[in-house]
DNA sequence: TGCATTTGTGAACAACGTTCATAACCGGAG
DNA sequence: CTCCGGTTATGAACGTTGTTCACAAATGCA
């Protein structure tokens, strides 16, 4: 046969990859996947231990491709030889919403697939692709100098990623059509700008007088 | 018969929301609503057109609790006459913490049901809730006199609101457990006090020379 | 009471993920 | 070349899912 082991799940990955960004999660069906690597639907489960584990490997691709993208947009701002922290920032925005844009149903579809798997807890190396670009932000945040020690610098980094997060995926977009993209963009302009004020202005965050319930 | 449809049609939407709570979206079968109402499986077709549609109702439901849950805390500031800006951003976004947290299986299940529903498109009475929600945020915004005229008003208002969002639902959460509602919460105070600082400084947002790929 | 309309029922259907007995295949030993 | 132990491929079969539909029960009105 032509087809090693490896490259069949690489076919099959790149596969559900297609099936993904074309109906959502739910389109990742055994059968359509079987018919279009032309194999048995039985052959899936010895390549992967369930539809899940399938799931998985495309969302690992994912990151890595986002992992890539913001490392691109970090290295060319370093070959323009640029310094500004609010234009790196947006450079790191503009990746992620491009990055965003780019699968508009398979990087929902990772969101979703990750909030169900919360119980089982396993090490995941998820997170290991994900704190690398937490870093990417801190790094990017130190250079500005706003005098915060580590810890804060950490918080700092993830509140910006949390919040141009929740901006990108726009929650719930009770837009109609066409400007949508650009109203994402101006609120992402804003964020960063004020952000960059806010930390320069207070010395750090202060006084919190006001707690969880 | 003691059960009116409409109370039978209640009765089901709150066994759904507690299988939803309990296990996520894809715990709400059929047959499991069947038995728990004591009635027949075709039945619920009779109540609702089908499965998502019932969802959808949970979903309004809870809506409409986070609704109330807004305005009961912006009423209790009123009660308590705090005018500050700071505080009063804080007790909404702490109202939308606690609401998540109430609701820790429901509230995702309602992001992730939005998000296949794009495609389709209708008006949607969700829409019209939570544009209450952005409109009450405005408004504070708008009693911290800033000078920002209505367009850039209803902007800031969706940037805040989609930021608490993103750190609230904490994207990815590379957490182990408990500390994680104490940073979320620290993450929530660096991001308001920093926009209030942010909006004080800098008039408006000014000179914006960078744009969307 | 009798009839028209609405509501309730659960067996039946298609589609899904997953399993498993069986067949095909493959690489070296004899 | 021939066999044979172990890996891989196969698709029929199973259990569960959402949904439908012919039919039974109930209900309301004249």
């Amino acid at each position: 046969m032509a087809l090693d082991k490896e490259e069949m799940s690489e076919r099959v990955i790149a596969i559900a990859e297609d099936l993904i960004e074309a109906g959502g999660a739910e389109n990742l069906k055994a059968r359509t996947i079987a018919t279009q690597a032309g194999i048995a639907v039985g052959s899936i489960y010895n390549l992967f231990r369930d539809i899940d584990d399938l799931h998985r490997a495309v969302n690992m691709r994912l990151l890595g491709r986002l992992g890539e993208a913001g490392a691109a947009a970090m290295a060319e701002m370093e070959k323009a030889g640029v310094t500004d922290t609010r234009q790196r920032l947006l450079a790191l925005a503009r990746a992620y919403a491009g990055f965003v844009a780019a699968h508009p149903a398979s990087w929902p579809a990772l969101l979703a697939f990750n909030r169900r798997q919360l119980p089982h807890a396993e090490p995941d190396a998820y997170e290991a692709r994900l704190s690398a670009l937490l870093q990417i932000i801190a790094r990017v945040l130190a250079d500005g100098r706003f005098g915060l020690d580590e810890t804060r610098l950490r918080i700092a980094a993830r509140t910006l990623w949390s919040s141009v997060h929740g901006i990108v995926t726009s929650g719930y977009a009770p837009n109609s059509a066409g400007r949508q993209a650009d109203e994402t963009w101006e609120q992402v302009e804003l964020l960063v700008a004020v952000f960059i004020k806010g930390l320069e202005r207070g010395g750090t965050f202060d006084h919190a007088e006001t707690a969880p319930s």
